[in-house]
DNA sequence: CTTGACCTTGTAGTCGGCTATAAGGTTTAC
DNA sequence: GTAAACCTTATAGCCGACTACAAGGTCAAG
């Protein structure tokens, strides 16, 4: 199997699977006489791993990390449970940066309304931002 | 004031004022005989507003053109109330992913707590991230 | 008179994950 | 025999907001 075949399988563009062969993420493949790569079909299981990995938040970096375990022969789980964990831990901080951002946000557009523009000097810039200069 | 000073006061390193220089957000300050910038203190409002409309979620690129509007003697406010609405429901969007990828990662971590890794096969590479390959 | 803290410019690197372009070689279909 | 559709490598660019580094100039204190 060439490049673009593997990649329509696995719904991954032939220069993002040469990125991730640079970045260790896949084996270097086979070559035929003429140099083009020649993939055995089992890879196209090893992009769908590593793409969802990526819909679970997992950075190639970690993707990788785990890959490289499961070559060593070990059994990655353990690995991936605690990247898991770290990764919900994350995306929880972040939920709460955001919650705090759209509160802001509305109290902003909120305050905006009872706002004239005319109001609104100079040297403050706008006075729809400015009550955050004091926080 | 030098730009140390001003950094000092506005809470922004001065390799980063320069970066603002450059990309338009301070205008070019005044220069003293030996080519040091000279800052007038009225700019320390300006650093800082444009701290604050960051922590609102803006961009340099946002802020960059609200300070364009203010610079032309206009009052930004309703160019301002419209880069919030937008940002709340970039933000709003951004929320209901990450609720999405939270609600995921949970799912992951609770059925990985039923799996064995002994059970874990070399093709299928992790058993835990597995189940998103069918979605 | 030297040390150290400031200042100047310009250039390049960081993070993550691609994406684009150039300049070629190969294969397939008509 | 030629055009389209593949493949190869190497190199550079993108997003955003800095951050680091080099190589020098300036200035005040001791």
């Amino acid at each position: 199997m060439r490049i673009g075949e593997l990649g329509a399988l696995a719904g991954v563009d032939s220069q993002t699977i040469r990125f991730y062969e640079r970045e260790g993420l896949l084996p270097d493949p086979l070559r035929t006489s003429n140099g083009y790569r020649s993939y055995d079909p089992e890879i196209v299981g090893r992009l769908r791993f590593i793409r969802s990995a990526q819909a679970a938040g997992l950075t190639l970096a970690e993707i990788s990390s785990t890959l490289r375990l499961r070559d060593a022969g070990e059994a990655p789980c353990a690995h991936v449970s605690a990247l898991l964990e770290r990764k919900l831990a994350d995306v929880q901080v972040r939920q709460r940066e955001l919650d705090a951002l759209s509160t802001e946000l509305k109290g902003l557009i909120d305050s905006s309304r009872a706002l004239d523009p005319a109001d609104c000097s100079d040297t403050e810039i706008c006075h729809i931002i400015t009550p955050l200069m004091n926080m």
